[in-house]
RNA sequence: GGAGGUGUGGCCGAGUGGACAAUGGCAGCAGACUGUAAAUCUGCCGGGCUUCGCCCUACGGAGGUUCGAAUCCUCCCGCCUCCA
């Protein structure tokens, strides 16, 4: 196995872990920026580093369509195009079924894209996808997968998992085995008895490591929560396991109650560019006039660079004012809120005292009252298995 | 002094007899965002109310024409351009 994944303590399901990968170990749980082009959005890969991010998710069908895989290729891969040294995980495009819905067509074998900037057709094979991948010489590479939409028809979502499941063994005969890893996605909508045969279906096919896929795409909290649940624990034990595209500080502690070791969200960096910013009294909408003359930073208790030297008035000032520093001030803010959170996670799971987490998520969720906004995706709602519940009963 | 033009809601700016409390944009007040087609998108934005409808006050000012005026006429005021 190239990457090797070691649980270190574990707290009920919750797991303490560390992934070693050809450019680096990850602390888990771990939470991945997004740069979906090689970048997260307005911060440097040095500040990321310094806001302790220790791997980046990338896109292939982004990168495929600009600047391209070859030229990837030749300029020696996406670590040395991009200057991110740390490990790398890309998406496959997988996402991209989804969120491109208009533009693509599935057939058994692939997935066509038009491309979003001139029309043009990209036809992604389930083998191509993982050499895709390899040539950049990414860390963890994630198999082609159909992501659907909700609500689905469960016929549906049966025959989309029949496809993605072939696409996955395809994709597994076809990779190299090193030195980065491959990683399987299980689909299956919200609709247990489905998510249950696809992860048993997908742990049979010994991937490095184990995604959930298909969530956060629409449907209620309730059910997102649900289907963690019922696919966590069927996922291999002594493989990472992924939980694609979430999200919120509180659904993110949720699944790592579940036994869920990475996570990913475009969350932190598009709030920050929309001048939500995230912390620990809740959620600050800093454009909001309420902030015209706060001399408090972001986040007392933060560390990173708005908060060590500005103001919130300062931060709604930029913001009023269209300067670009906001949304990299706020950008940079808000991953360190995330990453802080993550070693939090960590260290409580060391310590046995993950359910301590439950405060710190409501005020990350923004349900200290007072002057945090409220709505039902920031609720942390009671789950039979979620911490959060034992401690309040 | 003469000729021409122009004055619209916080700002800019459409509208030249009824469908106008008046298009747009900006500013302002809020909201949304979950493996990024997002530095994006949405709602509100004269006042009041019993607020999916009604009543006030409004297109420089004052009169007038008309069933009806931001739109036409008269006078006045301000600003702009050109000629003396």
């Amino acid at each position: 196995m190239p990457l090797t994944f070691d649980i270190l303590s574990t707290d009920g399901e919750a797991r303490r872990g560390r992934l070693t990968t050809p450019h680096g170990v990850i602390e888990t749980p771990a939470f991945m920026p997004v740069g979906t082009l090689g970048a997260v959005k307005g911060v440097t890969p040095q500040e990321l580093e310094a806001a302790g991010a220790s791997i980046l998710l990338s896109n292939l069908y982004h990168l495929a369509l600009r600047p391209g895989i070859d030229g990837i290729e030749r300029l020696g891969g996406l670590h040395a195009f991009s200057g991110w040294r740390r490990p790398i995980l890309t998406d496959s495009g997988g996402f991209q079924v989804w969120s491109l819905g208009g533009l693509r067509t599935v057939d058994a074998g692939s997935v066509t894209f038009r491309s979003h900037l001139d029309g043009s057709p990209l036809r992604f094979t389930p083998e191509g996808v993982v050499d895709f991948q390899e040539r950049m010489g990414v860390d963890v590479a994630m198999v082609l997968d159909e992501c659907t939409s909700w609500p689905v028809e469960r016929p549906v979502a049966e025959a989309s998992w029949e496809r993605t499941l072939a696409w996955a063994r395809r994709a597994r005969e076809a990779w190299k085995e090193g030195p980065g890893g491959l990683f399987g996605i299980v689909q299956g909508s919200v609709y247990r008895e489905l998510r249950e045969r696809a992860a048993r279906d997908l742990a049979a096919l010994d991937f490095t490591g184990y995604a959930i896929g298909g969530v956060s795409v629409g449907e209620p909290v309730a059910e997102r929560r649900a289907v963690v649940e019922w696919t966590a624990p069927l996922l291999p034990a002594d493989r990472p396991r992924y939980l694609m595209g979430v999200g919120y500080p509180a659904d993110i502690l949720h699944a790592v109650a579940q036994g869920v070791d990475l996570f990913d969200c475009v969350l932190p960096a598009r709030n920050a560019r929309h001048a939500v910013l995230f912390t620990r009294e809740g959620v600050l909408k800093i454009k909001n006039a309420r902030f015209k003359d706060d001399p408090r930073p972001l986040d007392e208790a933060c560390g990173c660079p708005a908060c060590a030297r500005t103001s919130r008035a300062f931060l709604h000032h930029l913001f009023r004012c269209g300067e670009l520093t906001a949304p990299v001030l706020a950008t940079l803010h808000n991953l360190r809120f995330y990453l802080d959170f993550m070693a939090d996670i960590r260290q409580a799971i060391g310590l046995g005292a993950l359910t301590d987490m439950g405060t710190l998520a409501r005020r990350a969720a923004g349900e200290t009252g007072g002057d945090s906004p409220e709505g039902p995706d920031f609720e942390v709602l009671p789950v039979s298995s979620d911490p959060l519940e034992q401690r309040s009963s």
